[in-house]
DNA sequence: CTAGGGTTAG
């Protein structure tokens, strides 16, 4: 460029105003090697605005640079630095920054505060706020928002700064109005919510932000036509729709599960140019990943979004990990989103995590957990952690789960529901319910899914009156309307432990439709129990609602069969036959050495079947030294003409049994050994462990679909109670 | 110079 004239200071005002405006970086970075060759005197606004701009557009270490190259830097030059840093998530340094201000004004409180409120950090920001009220600089509306958001866990408190707000007469704020909305409605005060936005009223602040604030609040809610409604009146009023809004209005679809009504907003979209937007894309990919029951939508969309963002990744590993087949799809997501340039954040982390928990798989757990610690992502976040301990419980171990559970900074209502559950589902029903105890000592409120792992934790281990006295103490203390969940447990605590007129009842009475759940929960009572009249009565209505499940067919013809009802069992073996209802095959799988293998019954296709079967024909003699009867009714004999030995030899080749016998000889003596299987642990399989737990010192977890069990010295966790 | 609403998460 060559220039006739010399620049003028404010020639590079204007031109640096419009960059700066434009998020032009590269303009401004000429302009920015002009004015070091012009003959300007050091201007510290100029040299402050070249921070802002570097700021602006992301680029860090020129910002830094240039608040280094500014020779008298004042406050705002500091307050842009801070900011700049707390984009990036720096906030040690930013703390620093500030640390070395000779005069923070309240700006320089305001961004730090709004950093750590970024951050959910309550207990800093409210130091801030009580320096800025004894120094009595003057706090605004920032502050205030600010201060509002980082408590929003605390409604107590909100509700305290809100009536500090309306009492100080800072209540004509949009943007603290809009905070302590959003606040009561994350919390489930809707109505609340409702009256906050009524009473910021028309020329009273409220603004674009205060309706997508409302929008959001009916999505959470459920309250999904409240929220399209609320959408419909912004556009006719003609106030400003953007990416916000559309995000929002998704979430409301997704919330209620409204799929047809996402698909129609989406096409609105398309023709609207919102399709290609990352923040929109990420709550399409979110409504179809939980709506759609698959990720082939998601995919499309990812593919239509011209700039991903990290949220975007995380929603994809997000929606693989909703389901346990895809799951694996989630680790590739992790990896391809790292090879395109994306360093993981905390929630990647908890997304990933949760696809290790799906697949059982606790080398890979173990990686991710290694990656998190080394990566310098706040990994200590809870909710990381929550995820870990989710992960190693539903990876077979619980003690790795409490190991972090025990080493958390701090514990919220997620981390105790996670390791009540991990605990229940092991059978370790004492720990459950201290834990419990815990949770209401501490004062961490419990919710409707803790109530869900104390009473399945009860159902593990029969505690019947324990049982009913939580599903009383949820509704009466806690004001928690017990949902389908919940009677479903009540129906399994009852049924399992033999009271199945009770349960039974419990079906005629909730205030619910009973669906296939409850009924298979009480035909597996029934089956437990061997009372053959009501398992017909339960699993009639299971095939009515659903004709093409193989499971009732199976369990009423085994029951008929082994009360000698051969004629009524062959019936039921027809009527599935005839329907065309495929059995689902039982597998059984381990992880060794990172390699997962697959065993089906009477498998002969691995490598080491041979060694397998060897192996097992030894330890059946052990186990029959022992006192092992084989117990021939749990074997899966397709004709009842089968000689007994046959069906003795088809038992021990189980697919379990054929999964933790291949598991003993590819490990060293003395490694604790876990097995997964996709159907319930076959009774003599059960039997089975048990004796080679005892007789080769070895500790085995078999994880079936219902729980855990841990035979260990001849014992399973389980009680034998399952 | 600073903000509020928001997609992902347990």
């Amino acid at each position: 460029m060559q220039c006739t004239y010399p620049l003028q200071l404010q020639t590079f005002r204007n031109l640096l105003k419009a960059c700066i405006a434009q998020r032009d970086l590269i303009t401004g970075k000429i302009l920015h090697a002009l004015y070091f060759k012009s003959l300007i005197p050091p201007s510290t606004y100029l040299s402050n605005h070249f921070t802002l701009l570097y700021s602006k557009c992301g680029s860090l270490h020129n910002a830094q640079t240039s608040f280094h190259l500014t020779q008298y830097p004042n406050v705002f030059s500091y307050n842009t630095l801070i900011n700049a840093y707390a984009k990036h998530s720096l906030i040690h340094i930013a703390r620093r920054v500030f640390d070395e201000i000779p005069q923070p004004d309240i700006v320089s409180y305001n961004t730090l505060i709004a950093a750590y409120a970024d951050r959910g950090e309550c207990g800093p920001t409210l130091r801030l706020f009580e320096e800025v009220r004894e120094l009595r600089l003057g706090l605004d509306g920032f502050t205030l928002s600010g201060v509002i958001t980082a408590c929003g866990d605390d409604v107590g408190l909100v509700r305290q700064l809100h009536c500090f707000v309306v009492v100080c007469g800072h209540d004509c704020y949009a943007s603290v109005n809009n905070a302590v909305l959003a606040c009561y409605s994350r919390k489930g005060f809707l109505s609340e919510a409702r009256r906050v936005f009524r009473e910021m009223g028309e020329g009273g602040g409220r603004d674009e932000v205060s309706w997508n604030a409302m929008i959001v609040a009916c999505g959470q809610h459920r309250e999904g036509m409240e929220a399209v409604g609320l959408f419909r009146e912004m556009v006719r009023r003609g106030l400003k729709v953007d990416m916000f809004t559309m995000a929002s209005v998704l979430t409301a679809f997704t919330c209620v599960k409204d799929l047809v009504g996402g698909r129609q907003f989406h096409g609105m979209m398309i023709k609207s140019g919102f399709h290609g937007n990352s923040h929109v894309g990420s709550g399409l990919i979110d409504l179809y990943s939980k709506c759609a029951g698959s990720m082939v939508e998601c995919r499309k969309v990812f593919e239509e979004i011209t700039a991903p963002d990290l949220v975007l990744w995380n929603t994809m590993i997000s929606g693989f990990s909703l389901y346990e087949d895809l799951s694996e799809d989630g680790l590739w997501c992790f990896r391809e989103m790292q090879r395109n340039g994306f360093r993981p954040d905390d929630c990647s982390f908890v997304c990933v995590t949760s696809a290790c928990s799906n697949l059982s798989s606790p080398s890979l757990g173990k990686q991710v957990h290694a990656l998190a610690i080394k990566s310098d992502v706040p990994y200590n976040r809870v909710s990381v952690n929550n995820a870990l301990v989710a992960m190693y419980s539903k990876c077979g171990n619980v003690h790795d789960a409490r190991r972090v559970f025990d080493t958390m900074p701090e514990h919220n209502t997620v981390s105790l529901n996670s390791m009540i559950a991990g605990y229940a589902q092991h059978g370790v029903e004492v720990e459950s319910l201290r834990l419990f105890e815990l949770m209401l000592e501490k004062d961490i409120a419990p919710n409707s899914i803790t109530f869900i792992a104390v009473l399945s934790a009860c159902v593990h281990t029969g505690k019947v009156e324990e049982g009913q006295k939580y599903f009383n103490m949820m509704k009466e203390r806690f004001c928690i309307e017990p949902e389908a969940e919940h009677y479903s447990c009540m129906i399994d605590l009852l049924g399992r432990a033999g009271k199945l007129k009770e349960a039974e009842r419990i079906i005629e009475t909730m205030p619910f439709n009973p669906g296939s759940i409850e009924w298979a929960t009480l035909l597996g009572a029934c089956r437990k129990h061997g009372n053959v009249e009501l398992a017909v009565k339960a699993a009639n209505e299971f095939l009515r609602l659903e004709p093409y499940n193989a499971a009732p067919y199976v369990m009423l013809s085994n029951m008929y069969a082994s009360a000698a009802r051969w004629e009524e069992a062959a019936t039921v073996k027809r009527l599935m036959r005839e329907r065309g209802v495929k059995k689902k095959p039982g597998c059984s799988w381990i992880e060794i050495d990172k390699k997962v293998h697959v065993f089906v019954a009477e498998d002969t296709s691995h490598p080491m079947i041979k060694e397998i079967h060897v192996y097992m024909g030894k330890m059946l003699k052990k186990m029959k030294q022992a006192g092992y009867v084989p117990d021939i009714r749990w074997a899966l004999v397709k004709d009842e003409e089968v000689e007994p030995d046959e069906r003795e030899r088809r038992l021990l080749y189980h697919s379990e049994k054929l999964a933790v016998a291949f598991g003993l000889i590819s490990t060293e003596e003395g490694v604790p050994i876990l097995v997964v299987k996709n159907l319930r642990i076959c009774g003599d399989c059960h039997n089975a462990v048990k004796l080679i737990s005892a007789l080769t010192g070895r500790e085995i977890t078999v994880r079936d679909t219902h729980r855990f069990h841990c035979f260990k010295e001849g014992h399973c966790s389980c009680r034998d109670y399952w």
